[in-house]
DNA sequence: GTACTAATACGTACCGGTCAGTAACATTGT
DNA sequence: ACAATGTTACTGACCGGTACGTATTAGTAC
């Protein structure tokens, strides 16, 4: 009975792990600055030191909540419903049928990362960093993305693609039953009509 | 000289119409939950009295700041650059390169409902309500421009345009030169594709 | 194995500041 | 007079953040 390996597994997850999953699922549902530090260690079943042990501030916890989210959104991104997709029209619709599909459910929360850029506007603030970092990347995928459709602008296609999908994340917390249930019909239209030889 | 008329061109504004103004500039700037009640007296150069004379709550104050806002952006949407327009189409798109023309620019700070709704995920929040009550409104109006325009699906039409529009509100506050500017483009894009006889 | 050491991980209790909101009274203009 | 506003001072709750003491663990010497 290999000692190390069974406490790897077994053992209660650190302080600081207990912390980030708590603060994601606090700061995405409620918003950043909704949520007080000592909800965040309430819920983690630890205490407030251990927080400022693991982050400078709170500021710091959130930036690191938004490296998590954008993590997790890139595994969700690249491979929508878990599987892989070598055209990348099928990709980006994959993506957003996936996708317009939360957005109408109850309790969707949008992107934490746009999410995140509204609540702080100021361009020094950490969190806001890492959204605007994360922001600059997808629009350059969804461009490249644009150019393997054979879009005859693509860098006009992945930005509109890049407005829908921001469309689907607002929108989708403010109502279900709203506009994203139109997202992927809306999204044929602009692909084929951006593609198409004319 | 009417006394009368004289008075209500120089007389200083209300307290509670200076309050209304300052939470106006200051919620929108900065975000609601960023700004305290004691930053929005100051700037109105009133006391926190008068606010909560006029103002049950800053909620109740929030709510206010939304129904202001609702007002002018019917006002602006209605008439973008200040002209009429009878054809639908000449009219969406006018309001779409107004704005992403101002979204593209430094400090924009995107629908202020729509920030609201990020910030309140909460639905029985007051000025959560109005943003709601407004998007509702919108998307309807939004629909029936599409169906004047012609459209196959009208219904499908508006809500493209709706999350286009939602797109530029949220993306033109993450970065200046931002996917804004290739709004125009898609929103024709999406239009004639909607329109035109298959 | 036992005993001592040292670092690690954590909790208790507290700080000063800021928050939304209020009470009581003075001042002003009409 | 009276209605609107300013003045001052205050409350209790909550905020982010910290000083300091304690338990657990790992490593080492014998």
């Amino acid at each position: 009975m290999p000692k190390k390996a069974e406490k790897a597994v077994s053992a209660p997850l650190r302080a600081a792990d207990r912390i980030r999953a708590s603060a994601s699922e606090l700061f995405y549902r409620e918003g950043i600055r909704a949520v007080g530090v000592d909800e965040v260690v309430d819920r983690a079943g630890v205490t407030k030191p251990s927080l400022y042990r693991s982050f400078a501030s709170k500021d710091d916890l959130a930036a690191a909540y938004l490296r998590d989210y954008d993590l997790s959104f890139w595994e969700n991104f690249e491979r929508p419903d878990g599987k892989t997709y070598s055209n990348a029209r099928d990709h980006v619709l994959a993506y957003i049928s996936q996708l317009s599909s939360r957005a109408v459910a109850k309790g969707y929360r949008g992107c934490g990362l746009s999410n995140a850029a509204v609540e702080y506007p100021s361009r020094d603030n950490p969190a806001r960093k890492v959204a605007e970092a994360h922001k600059k990347v997808f629009r350059k995928r969804l461009r490249e993305l644009a150019a393997h459709m054979g879009a005859r602008q693509p860098n006009v296609l992945g930005d509109a693609l890049l407005l829908l999908i921001e469309g689907i994340y607002v929108t989708g917390q403010q109502s279900e039953d709203g506009p994203a249930q139109s997202a992927l019909a809306a999204a044929k239209l602009l692909i084929d009509a951006s593609v198409k030889t004319g």
